[in-house]
RNA sequence: GGGCCAGUAGCUCAGUUGGUUAGAGCAGGGGACUCAUAAUCCCUUUGUCGCGGGUUCGAGUCCUGCCUGGCCUACCA
């Protein structure tokens, strides 16, 4: 057999949330497809990279005062531990914040300009005043310019009216709720209809995608050029966005940067630009080659970036097109939509902490065909397939035979099974057939036929009974033999899905899985290890404790929306944490060796030569008195001060100053200059108490 | 409203270019065994193949209308 050069990609996950048991419908699909052709021999290599930029991004680093960078970073970490936890294995997880990618961004963008396919044009949008930010779409609410219902989202009313956010009545930004104003800026846009006829024939050809989503391109963008309504005009890409932008700036077109959707495809080569660096290979020998095939694995929700404008951008470029995308559909839980807010949104975290992620790579794989129908995670059905097929059949094979040869082994060559593994050796290229079409739910359904053969061999055979019989050492050792040469088949066609089942078999038989073929070879001769437990079943129990924690999660969630609801009721803007991000955790510990105490005022006076100082006399009750120079000077009036209540840090080391000694500091916020605010304790505290 | 997909046993699904009496797994019922993770094996019940027309010697399969569900998308096909 030749062997193929595949590159294959999953979509790259945001880096605003967590990964959960639905994007791993598609980082499992794709890894068992990876996975399957190394087995078969082939030099396939598996990219991808945290979606890093956007308005999102931004929005959340400000809310949460830190920078984008600190975000992105925690995410990448989060969610490469997810997926090495789901056996998950990229041979290169990038980000599409990195070097690689902004010069290859740079590149593309270069082409597209030369090929002529870039023209710029006014857009009004409604801006953020208070966040100083366009706001896209979704972060406005309004009143309906149709019909007048208010509280109505930005692009479209519940009266089934649409409009553009800037003709509603009252905008409201429901990032910051105040109201924006409407403002005109450039935006860069690429005239896909200039590759109409490129994206007709690539997309019509049958040969890249599904065919119901070459008819759903053509129903929806591209038109037939065959009917009496003529092909339809592509609209053009919108692909700039104005400052402020998380992203790459533009850089023939200052003050603009790429649009999310712009950077995150090609996140896919730079990504494989990391791997070519660290293994010695050239980007081009799998970007711009014909001997490559490029695999997608996408969701269906992102069907139109990858299958009209991903292709446009390939082909202006000079870059191979895809060989194939493969689109999923989305993950049910129990028939009903995946919701966070009622905690069936179950993190990957979640469930590591309670299942085995054996068992839903084997329940994903058992229900993904090569269709975009949504796939459910019934939990009834989940325990029982896996409790029935993995453990009661496949598993049971080896766990009932495997200390009957302990001692002896394999014996020397293969006995006479009834034709058992050569009919298993024969459905190999069936099998294979099925993986190769993301049929796996065919391919399942195969090794499981070839298992239900295996156990009424076993049960024939009755090994147990052999045992008793001392003269029956010899049968007893090929009964054995045979079950578990089975086994073993079996594990091999597994092996894509259950990596971890496969090494757990190698190791029972000193043997590494490697290859597709060692299916149609039985293994004899050699020993056989001490047979220890390969898979648990799944208990209720588990699943129950893995809800009940997702339920907590949802509840948590729910609070701090309403927590952040209640925030932003009052319009607090991020800046100030921006402008002072919050420092390293300290412990309780560090806390109490800072002594803040309340004090009065009872002096307040101008320093003679002293710029910003205030000289204040505070007394903590009794006979306890401190001299503190505070910098207070052009915000506070000294006669204003007199008297009041304020919070000092006591026990501060005393400082000599330029004007005299000073014995602490009074708690004050705000940048400094006329704004300083400083702490009161409420009525009723007294002078000396302390501060916890 | 339009488009796509699906509708086969209680559940999850097979059913190849139309071809005998429509299958499997799970669940249910009965029995056996005890090597194995309350695992395994044998036997067994269940179907107006969504509904109505049509083509055909013959339709779960092809055509057509309708119904239901899912997804996509909208006064634009």
């Amino acid at each position: 057999m030749n062997q193929r050069k595949i590159l294959v990609t999953s979509a790259l996950p945001y880096a605003n949330g967590p990964i959960h048991l639905g994007h791993l419908v598609e980082y499992i699909q794709t890894d068992i497809w990876v996975r399957f052709q190394k087995l078969r021999g082939h030099n396939c290599i598996y990219m991808c990279a945290d979606d890093t930029h956007g308005t999102a991004i931004m929005l959340r680093a400000r809310k949460e005062g830190r920078s984008e960078d600190e975000v992105i970073a925690e995410a990448n970490e989060d969610h490469q531990k997810d997926f090495a936890g789901f056996q998950v294995n990229f041979d290169n997880y990038g980000s599409t914040n990195s070097d690689e990618n902004k010069k290859l961004c740079g590149e593309v963008w270069q082409a597209i300009r030369d090929a002529g396919l870039v023209v710029e044009k006014d857009v009004e949008q409604l801006f953020d005043v208070q966040e100083g930010t366009f706001l896209a779409d979704r972060f406005v609410t309004g009143t309906c310019p149709t019909c007048g219902k208010p509280d109505q989202a930005g692009d479209n009313c519940e009266c089934g009216a649409t409009y553009s956010p800037v003709d509603l009545i009252d905008p409201v930004s429901t990032i910051s709720g105040t109201k924006p104003e409407i403002r005109t800026a450039k935006h860069l846009f690429i005239q896909l209809e200039q590759l109409h006829g490129f994206l007709e024939e690539w997309t019509q050809s049958g040969k890249h995608l599904q065919p119901e989503v070459a008819n759903y391109l053509r129903g929806h963008f591209l038109g037939d050029p065959n009917s009496k309504e003529g092909a339809k005009e592509l609209r053009d890409w919108d692909i700039s966005r104005p400052a402020p932008y998380f992203g790459f700036e533009i850089p023939d077109a200052p003050g603009n940067y790429w649009y999310v959707w712009f950077d995150a495809p090609i996140g896919y080569m730079a990504s494989t630009q990391q791997w070519c660096d660290a293994n010695g290979e050239k980007l081009d020998d799998w970007w711009k080659s014909d001997d490559v095939e490029i695999h997608h694995f996408i969701g269906k929700d992102i069907t139109y970036f990858h299958t009209l404008f991903w292709p446009g951008m390939l082909k202006a470029s000079g870059y191979s097109l895809p060989k194939k995308i493969h689109i999923h559909g989305f993950l049910t839980v129990n028939g009903q939509k995946m919701s966070k807010r009622d905690g069936t949104a179950f993190k990957a975290s979640t469930y590591l902490k309670h299942l085995d992620p054996t068992a839903l790579r084997y329940f994903y794989a058992s229900k993904l065909g090569p269709r975009l129908d949504d796939i459910d995670l019934s939990m009834t059905e989940f325990v029982s397939k896996v409790n029935s097929d993995l453990v009661g059949k496949v598993v049971n094979l080896a766990s009932r035979s495997a200390k009957f040869v302990k001692d002896v082994g394999l014996s020397a060559t293969y006995p006479d099974d009834g034709g058992l593994f050569a009919a298993g050796a024969a459905a190999g290229e069936e099998i294979a057939a099925a993986y190769e079409a993301c049929e796996y739910n065919k391919a399942m359904r195969l090794v499981m036929e070839l298992a239900d053969r295996a156990n009424p061999y076993v049960e024939n055979a009755e090994p147990w009974v052999l045992k008793k019989d001392p003269e029956k050492a010899q049968e007893l050792q090929d009964v054995c033999t045979i079950a578990l040469n089975l086994f073993r088949q079996l594990v091999i066609y597994l092996s894509p899905v259950l990596p971890e089942l496969a090494e757990k078999t190698a190791t029972l038989f000193g043997e590494p899985i490697t290859s597709w073929d060692q299916a149609q070879t039985p293994l004899v001769g050699t020993p056989v290890a001490k047979f220890k437990h390969m898979m648990k079943r799944i208990e209720e129990k588990d699943i129950t404790a893995m809800e009940e924690e997702s339920q907590q999660e949802a509840a948590e969630i729910k609070a701090a929306e309403a927590n952040a609801a209640a925030a932003d009721q009052y319009g607090d803007s991020g800046q100030p944490m921006i402008d002072e991000p919050m420092t390293e955790e300290c412990t309780i510990e560090d806390f109490v060796k800072v002594d803040l105490r309340v004090a009065r005022i009872v002096s307040a006076e101008h320093v003679e030569g002293a710029r910003k100082l205030l000289k204040l006399t505070l007394s903590l009750g009794g006979d306890h008195r401190k001299q503190v120079f505070a910098g207070i000077k052009a915000a506070y009036e000294p006669e204003a001060l007199v008297g009041r209540l304020v919070v000092m840090v006591a026990n501060l080391k005393p400082r000599k100053m330029k004007f005299g000694l000073s014995e602490g500091m009074v708690c004050a916020s705000g940048p400094g200059g006329e704004e300083v605010f400083l702490l009161s304790p409420d009525e009723g505290a007294k002078p000396g108490q302390r501060v916890h």
